[in-house]
RNA sequence: GCUCCCAUCGUCUAGUGGCCUAGGACACCGCCCUCUCAAGGCGGGAACACGAGUUCGAACCUCGUUGGGAGCGCCA
């Protein structure tokens, strides 16, 4: 039987990075075992389910790459099936009608509270056998096994044992005419073959009632893999408050997708001491048996670190259409400049985030904006400043537009004046950027071109006279 | 309140009874390199929550304590 995995995310917001996670585990235990990764979207709670949201979930899953092997499912496509299926319980004696009102209920679970027990519906109407009758608490309720326990055994989690005793007889079908989701869950995964449940172990206390379903329905029950959650820095729930929850807020900030890939198959799992892992090595490796039990912190400087490792290690050819995203963003016009993939060599030593790469490649994209009074005041307002910067006109306006000549013109300059580089870096470095921070200085003058880089010493020396 | 789950450096983790005076990575600190900023190299500090047991021997097994977390919806 082939493996088959599905990612069921609620349009209710953007994906997140818990879902991006649970998402990433789903598609590599899949692709590892040589199986199907699908993506069913759970919309069935129409107050707070969005086309937007919708939207917003598929192009994440489009930028990280975690592409399903079949259309997305809908649940709200699915109405239809799920009311058979729970008529059919109904016809089978599995699950009944109940009338209860909302505050009712809300009484019954007061009341278990007080006598110190969990809250839960008492079965009311489970053997009364009640006529059907048109009435808006309509609802449908599971009968819940009275007796025994539920044992699985989930693959993060260990073996799991529930009393029936625990569980009641949950809703299965709304007054409102739609499932709910311990049903809808079931009745999809076993119409889509799915075989191994991965999820978030917020859904490790449904997973018996579910089992029970499966149960009544006759369908093969999969197996289970709970993740533990992830928290914040503060060992908190991600909150979208006080953190970045969203994965295209990642992509804005600059991050890579396989940078945050790799971040997240190292958080809960591991292989060894290895950090880095490529696609490939991920799908070979990672085995949703091998996660931890216990939740883990979400941390940014790690993310940062990786980040910074791809930009390092990757072709600047393959980074430069998401660098050249994050110029547009920054309001960088690239038809004038250089090459994007050159700008990346240059900075990537210097930057952890194509955020704060395009913000330092405006240097070369334009004029300078304002100069840094403090730089100009320290490196151009003296006379070896303007000596070094109109020997450096005069060279670059003959040499070759190539690093190592421009290379040679700077190591010219230091022996003709007989100064220390320090002090041809630095004034040229303000000249060129209006800043004491750039890349070596040869490159930055190769990056900007002759003509700019001409003018730029023009702009300084008259800076440094007047 | 009830049910369930979890517990190694600040963080992510290795570790499945002797290889552990606990390893790696991020972060931090120091030194080196150096035209700035970085990057890089070298080095450093830093943890088995606590208490009992089992055992010749426990980070690893058992029990308890403490501390976290999740769930207990006609949300998913």
């Amino acid at each position: 039987m082939t493996v088959r995995t599905r990612f069921a995310p609620s349009p209710t917001g953007f994906l997140h990075i818990g879902g991006a996670r649970t998402a990433l585990y789903c598609w590599l235990e899949a692709r590892r075992r040589g199986g199907e990764f699908l993506l069913r979207i759970e919309d069935t709670d129409r107050e707070r389910s969005t086309d937007a949201a919708v939207k917003a979930i598929l192009e994440a899953m489009q930028w990280l790459d975690l592409n399903a092997d079949e259309a997305p499912i809908y649940q709200t496509h699915r109405l239809e099936r799920y009311k058979q299926v729970a008529l059919d319980l109904v016809a089978a004696g599995k699950a009944y009608y109940a009338y209860e009102s909302k505050d009712q209920i809300e009484a019954m679970r007061e009341a278990a509270m007080a006598r110190g027990e969990k809250p839960r519906y008492n079965g009311y109407y489970r053997d009364r056998n009640e006529p059907y009758r048109d009435d808006p608490n309509r609802v449908i309720r599971f009968k819940n096994p009275l007796e025994g326990s539920v044992v699985f055994d989930d693959k993060v989690k260990g073996t799991v044992e529930w009393s029936n005793a625990e569980l009641d007889d949950l809703v299965i079908f709304r007054s409102d005419g739609w499932p709910t989701y311990n049903f809808a869950v079931v009745v999809d995964d076993i119409d889509m073959g799915i075989t191994e449940v991965i999820r978030g172990d917020d859904h490790v206390n449904n997973t018996p009632r579910q089992i029970n379903i499966y149960h009544a329905l006759g369908g093969k029950v999969p197996e289970f893999a709970h993740l533990p959650m992830i928290l914040d820095k503060e060992g908190k729930k991600l909150s979208k408050r006080t953190n970045s929850v969203s994965v295209m807020e990642y992509r804005e900030n600059g991050f890579l997708p396989h940078a945050i890939l790799n971040y997240l198959v190292r958080l809960g799992w591991s292989h060894g001491d290895q950090e880095i892992f490529s696609r490939e090595e991920m799908i070979a490796l990672f085995d949703v048996a091998d996660v931890n039990k216990a939740a883990s912190r979400f941390d940014t400087e790690k993310l940062l670190w990786l980040n910074q490792h791809y930009l390092k290690t990757d072709d600047p050819h393959t980074l430069a259409p998401e660098f050249e995203w994050h110029l547009a963003r920054a309001g960088v016009d690239i038809s004038k400049g250089p090459a994007p993939a050159d700008v990346i060599v240059a900075l990537r030593d210097r930057v952890q985030t194509l955020k704060d790469m395009a913000e330092r490649a405006k240097i070369w994209y334009g004029p300078i904006i304002e100069w840094d009074d403090k730089a100009v005041a320290k490196h151009l307002k003296n006379e070896s400043a303007v000596q070094v910067l109109q020997l450096a006109r005069e060279l670059l306006a003959a040499c070759e537009w190539k690093p190592e000549p421009i290379h040679h013109v700077i190591e010219q300059i230091a022996a003709t004046l007989e100064l220390g580089m320090g002090k041809i870096a630095q004034p040229l470095r303000v000249a060129m950027t209006g800043t004491q921070v750039s890349p070596s200085i040869d490159h930055t003058v190769f990056l900007a071109g002759r003509d700019v880089s001409l003018k730029r010493i023009d702009d300084a020396v008259a800076l440094a006279r007047g």
